[in-house]
RNA sequence: GUGCCCGUAGCUCAAUUGGAUAGAGCGCUGCCCUCCGAAGGCAGAGGUUACAGGUUCAACUCCUGUCGGGCAUACCA
């Protein structure tokens, strides 16, 4: 079949697009060759599968009345080969001109769709992305809180790798500073003691040693500072000067611990490798269970930036970046109130400092073209702040370029429960990330075993797991990324409407089509159809689930571009909704003839590839049944 | 105090970045399995998009103000 279309195009939109620049340019070539086609979609199917929306703004600049810029528009355009025939009826209201394509080009245009890149091509210049994500801290156990920076940003990374760039991904680990010396100095004086065993320590262990430390020494501090604002009782300050004195002998030893830990003395060093390693064993085993790819060659901890941060100071000093403010040094930048504090009075460098040292690298080593961060929308001042002075200090810049590298902060809300506050245990304490995902999966299993009670035991477990991880990342994907949203289990494991299992099962009933009709006509009658009938899109749901299709590009696009995945959620649950209804209404191996049958083959087949090809895009492992 | 983000159906969220009558899911009321998996589909009810102005052919979207909520605000990360 000879097809009218140009080769590289599948997608309606861009083909419209160039026949209405081409007509524009001829009925007004005053208004110039970049005019906008501004075609999309339709909302509504009534008014046609496409529309232009040129005629307004056009009309507007040239001072013609938009219905009558839409008529000559169209007296000019060439669709013949295209779309129904356009009549009076298709410029509507103040002069939208809607347009049907005609069965025969949604066929050709699926052909071109269905290739191994389903229209996602390299683009002309692949860029180097880093990608940051996860962020954990040593002696930190992980909680529901990593899990939107370990999501989200495995998901913008997936994306953008589909995109054809090169990414990688950053963990940026907290492992130094004061607060894990604090820890390393406290199990070494229990080891001393022999009341603990390192080689048998677990991240609990760490966790409640970290938080004791942690507690103490800002209690005491704030506790003496009320005692002398409010009640100035001789005794009890008294009595709080003492426990305070108690904090900053241990604060003293903590920076004494700091001190040996940066000159790797070996016993200090040992323990420090002994608390990173049984972090981020349990780091990584999370990320892994929750399908996101993060690795030991994507982590790099703060540990890693420490040598560097005196020169790079002494570096924005002395090119007068840096100025002395109260005691410490800032940068300041353009705009904002607040500076960015990169050495304390005490001398000591803080997480911003870091941070521009992760800058420095990210771009003048690695190579960055642009930087995402997938970190908590409360640090945004904080990027806001960093990204600026790091421009200031031309860290941004590649070597040889003249602008600086995209920055940006990817920033997400927080998760709440139903109470409209944070998420928590009803204790009140942060739900560890283990229980959270437990009990996803212990959910989902309980409804594999009363949905489909006949497998085998071992399906479905693996079954449960991958729709409680997918119930996960389905959640966390949703909805738009910097809005706080509300959490339930009970809603996230309904398992109907727009949800993980949702996506999965119209997947395993293509899946289920396949078997069948393997089954019944062989495996290879099966897959020629699939490979190479024509397509048809003849039928409303074999139409609308066409145009779905056809638009899956787009979005992909449109994800790279905003950094929002619950665009291609939102997508994916419109397609899996056209499949939906495609099944429910157009039977597959029970189709009226042969032709229809082999042509809806295809189209589940071509269905298939794409909602798997989204689906792993949000790291939801495909099932063939559930 | 100042800055940033947010306010859409009873609940949870969308709205192709300024386009037509603001859409889904849950819940509610009814239907649809002798037919490829009902974790599905179809239909109904449910809205002054917090409020008041403004910008324009067109505003949930942009601007100003008010009210309400969240977060952040110099040496913790």
């Amino acid at each position: 079949m000879s097809s009218p279309l140009p080769r590289e195009s599948y997608d309606p939109v861009q083909v419209l697009a160039e026949r209405f620049r081409t007509a524009i340019a001829a009925a007004y070539p005053q208004a110039g060759p970049d005019a906008d086609p501004l075609i999309s979609p339709s909302r509504n199917p009534k008014f046609g599968d496409f529309q232009s929306n040129a005629a307004m703004p056009l009309g507007k600049a040239l001072g013609i009345p938009p219905r009558q810029a839409a008529q000559q528009i169209v007296q000019h355009l060439d669709i013949a080969d295209l779309a129904e025939p356009l009549t009076d009826a298709s410029i509507a209201g103040p002069g939208f001109i809607n347009i049907t394509l005609r069965a025969d080009t949604l066929a050709s245009l699926l052909s071109r769709l269905d290739a191994p890149s389903l229209g996602i091509d390299p683009p002309a210049r692949p860029q180097t992305i880093v990608v940051d994500l996860c962020g954990v801290n040593l002696a930190k156990q992980m909680h529901v809180g990593h899990i939107r920076a370990i999501i989200i940003g495995d998901t913008l990374a997936r994306v953008l790798a589909r995109l054809g760039h090169t990414i990688i991904r950053q963990n940026h680990v907290g492992d130094w500073g004061l607060p894990i010396a604090m820890v390393v100095a406290e199990l070494m004086d229990r080891a001393a003691a022999g009341a603990i065993d390192l080689d048998r320590i677990t991240l609990d262990d760490l966790d409640a040693i970290y938080r004791e430390a942690q507690s103490q020494s800002e209690a005491d501090r704030r506790g003496l500072e009320a005692a002398r604002r409010w009640w100035s009782h001789p005794k009890a300050v008294a009595e709080l000067e003492a426990q305070v004195a108690g904090a900053d002998e241990a604060m003293a030893r903590a920076k004494g611990t700091l001190v040996k830990l940066q000159s790797h003395d070996p016993a200090v060093y040992a323990v420090w490798r002994r608390i990173a390693d049984v972090t981020m064993a349990a780091c990584l085993a999370h990320c892994r269970r929750l399908n996101a790819i993060v690795t030991p060659e994507h982590s790099a901890g703060e540990s890693s930036y420490a040598e560097e941060l005196p020169d790079l100071v002494a570096d924005l000093e002395s090119r007068g970046i840096a100025q002395p403010s109260d005691g410490a040094l800032v940068v300041r930048v353009e705009g904002i109130e607040e500076p960015c504090i990169i050495r304390k009075r005490d001398g000591g460098y803080l997480y911003a400092t870091t941070d521009l040292a992760g800058i420095r690298r990210r771009v003048q080593e690695f190579g960055a073209d642009r930087v995402i961060y997938c970190v908590d929308s409360r640090q945004s001042l904080h990027f806001q702040l960093v990204f600026g002075a790091a421009i200031r200090a031309g860290y941004a810049t590649r070597p040889g370029a003249g602008a600086p590298s995209l920055l940006q902060h990817a920033a997400f809300g927080s998760i709440l429960g139903e109470d409209g506050r944070p998420f928590k245990t009803r204790a009140g304490e942060n739900v560890r990330l283990s229980d959270f995902i437990a009990e996803a999966v212990e959910r989902a299993a309980r409804a594999v075993d009363q949905k489909n009670p006949d497998l085998p035991e071992r399906e479905r477990a693996a079954i449960a797991e991958a729709v409680g991880i997918a119930a996960i990342r389905h959640a966390d994907l949703a909805s738009d990324r910097v809005k706080d949203y509300v959490f339930t289990f009970d809603r996230m494991l309904a398992f109907e409407g727009n949800t993980g299992p949702y996506l999965l099962y119209a997947l395993v009933r293509i899946k289920s089509i396949f078997r069948k009709a393997a089954e019944r006509l062989g495996e290879d009658a099966v897959r020629r159809a699939a490979a190479a009938s024509p397509f048809v899109a003849g039928a409303p749901d074999e139409k609308t689930l066409a145009l779905a299709l056809l638009r899956y590009p787009a979005v992909v696009r449109a994800v790279g571009d905003t950094l929002e995945p619950h665009r291609l959620v939102q997508y994916l649950f419109d397609l899996a909704g056209a499949f939906n209804g495609f099944f429910t209404n157009c039977p597959v191996l029970q189709a009226p003839d042969e032709p229809t049958r082999s042509a809806r083959l295809r189209l589940c087949a071509l269905t298939d590839r794409v909602l798997t090809d989204g689906l792993r895009l949000l790291g939801i492992e495909p099932l063939a049944r559930m």
